[in-house]
DNA sequence: CTCGACTCCTGTTAGC
DNA sequence: TGCTAACAGGAGTCGA
């Protein structure tokens, strides 16, 4: 599903788009536009502008353009980005297979005759204005020990909670987060703030792994924790019984034995 | 401010 | 074969 990992292969995706100007919009899913935006006032905000930079925070893809509008793009847990008909992703975990332009919930058509699609199936994603960046915690991918230590590491809160708090670290999705623990051998439920020094070391530096993974193997899905992600599957490093518990309000696979 | 519970969405799949 | 119900999780809201 579209954790940090997919955001920034969308964001090498929407490269693509810099430069080009934009001829018309499509919004045919008023749900999916976000901040009470209606497709009127989005397609008034855009035509005509420039693309002038694709970045990524955590989850949310920004589209610059050159009046400084910005295009904030989520894609829920089914959502893909396809630039001129090339999807920089194929397979995604929980989506469908199938490949159906009725799912593309907001279009960008260039003046060049190419185009720009969110095509999310299940509209868990949405599209917004001048999204609030500030609200995200700092990306997965350049989070520092220190950060860690004093935004993650701390309260009663579950650490795997924690890791998917978007305010304190950006990008992380619930199987980044599973794979990092099992990973680093840590216990979903210990108190975030129960981590020694040494311990919030090995997250981030497991942590920073998983995300390098994940990005040369194409996904979030590609984790070795991934296959035994089902009701009755065995830890790949011990064969013991995984736990399956709700965990953050998401379901979470941990080992008993190595997890501590 | 913090935090857990709840809600939204719909394609897929397991099971009868 | 056809149907139903359960399931998946990112994010926003609400109340304690």
């Amino acid at each position: 599903m579209p954790e940090g990992v997919e955001i920034e292969i969308y964001r090498r995706g929407a490269e693509a788009a810099v430069g080009r100007s934009i001829a018309s919009v499509e919004a045919p899913d008023e749900w999916f536009l976000k901040g009470g935006l209606t497709p009127a006032e989005v397609t008034a905000a855009v035509t005509g502008r420039t693309v002038v930079a694709a970045r990524a925070r955590g989850k949310l893809l920004v589209l610059d353009l050159d009046d400084d509008t910005r295009v904030g793009l989520r894609f829920g847990m089914t959502g893909r980005l396809i630039v001129d008909d090339n999807a920089s992703i194929d397979y995604l975990e929980y989506s469908s297979t199938r490949n159906d332009p009725a799912w593309d919930r907001f279009v960008l058509n260039f003046e060049d005759g190419g185009d720009l699609r969110l095509r999310d199936p299940r509209r868990l994603g949405g599209v917004s204005l001048d999204p609030d960046e500030d609200a995200l915690g700092v990306d997965a991918f350049v989070i520092k020990p220190k950060q860690v230590r004093d935004r993650v590491a701390v309260g009663e809160v579950p650490l795997k909670a924690r890791l998917l708090d978007q305010s304190r670290i950006a990008g992380v999705g619930n199987l980044i987060a599973d794979e990092t623990l099992w990973r680093a051998g840590l216990d979903p439920v210990r108190a975030a703030g129960s981590l020694t020094d040494d311990e919030v070391k090995k997250l981030v530096r497991h942590l920073r792994k998983v995300l390098a993974d994940f990005l040369r193997d194409g996904g979030s899905h590609t984790g070795r924790l991934q296959p035994a992600r089902v009701r009755g599957g065995l830890c790949p490093k011990d064969g013991t019984a995984l736990l399956r518990r709700e965990i953050g309000g998401r379901t979470t696979y941990s080992c008993a034995h190595h997890q501590r």
